[in-house]
DNA sequence: GCCACGCATCGAAGTTTGTGGATACGTTGT
DNA sequence: ACAACGTATCCACAAACTTCGATGCGTGGC
């Protein structure tokens, strides 16, 4: 059944193929540029490292003396990485003597999965 | 009651004061580079507004002449976020006609989700 | 008061990333 | 065959990022 039926030529623009039919996102640019802050500070190996270590501390924080040796890098480094990670409200930061205690804010993550959800 | 208990001076090493005690991370080296890749791709708020938009999408899938205007960028641009998304695993690329189709991968959200669940 | 210690900040070098114009490639229609 | 169209790729450039050494700041021990 080759050719068209004359009732379709009408109705559908075959000079033009519709193509641009301009989708709108769920979420608005404000709230894209909030998500992609906390993902971008996930976005770094060394960060990861960091989290997951912190997370996996025996009392459920860590100083940053603790973290140097198992990321393998400079004192400054990874004191720089924990700042990001504490900015993006991953981490909390709690000087106690001579130490800055670095503990996982509780609830931040599992947030961050429940965005993802929705996402998709 | 001020000073030191005989027994206690030899049980606690209180000259130097016991801090560093460098916990290991529940996630090895390799595992984060593979986690913050994906992230990375997240780490931007273009590429979180184009996987909002294809996922909101009427037909699941856009093109990129869809795409171009709700990011208000040049065509290469979105090309190249598309692309680094593609390459995450968070978008599909299907070449039909002249246009280039990309929807959201099944479940790559979803399992991301719970990588984040398990980081905590 | 002074020194040692842990950490944050600063400055700088090298690398990566985001962006758009120009261009090349594949497909469609004439 | 040729022209028009939608995309991907290439090139260049500005901005941001990662990293470390040097330095400054606050705390604790002498």
């Amino acid at each position: 059944m080759r050719g068209n039926i004359e009732g379709m030529t009408t109705a559908l623009p075959l000079a033009s193929p519709t193509c641009c039919t301009p989708a709108r996102a769920a979420v608005d640019t404000e709230e894209a540029q909030r998500v992609a802050r906390v993902f971008k500070a996930l976005g770094d190996p060394t960060r990861v490292l960091l989290l997951s270590t912190v997370t996996a501390a025996a009392e459920g924080e860590a100083c940053v003396c603790d973290l140097t040796e198992p990321v393998g890098l400079s004192q400054p480094t990874v004191s720089h990485h924990l700042k990001i990670l504490v900015d993006a409200g991953l981490l909390s930061r709690t000087q106690r003597g001579r130490w800055s205690y670095y503990a996982p804010v509780p609830g931040a993550l599992d947030r961050l999965a429940d965005t993802l959800r929705e996402l998709a």
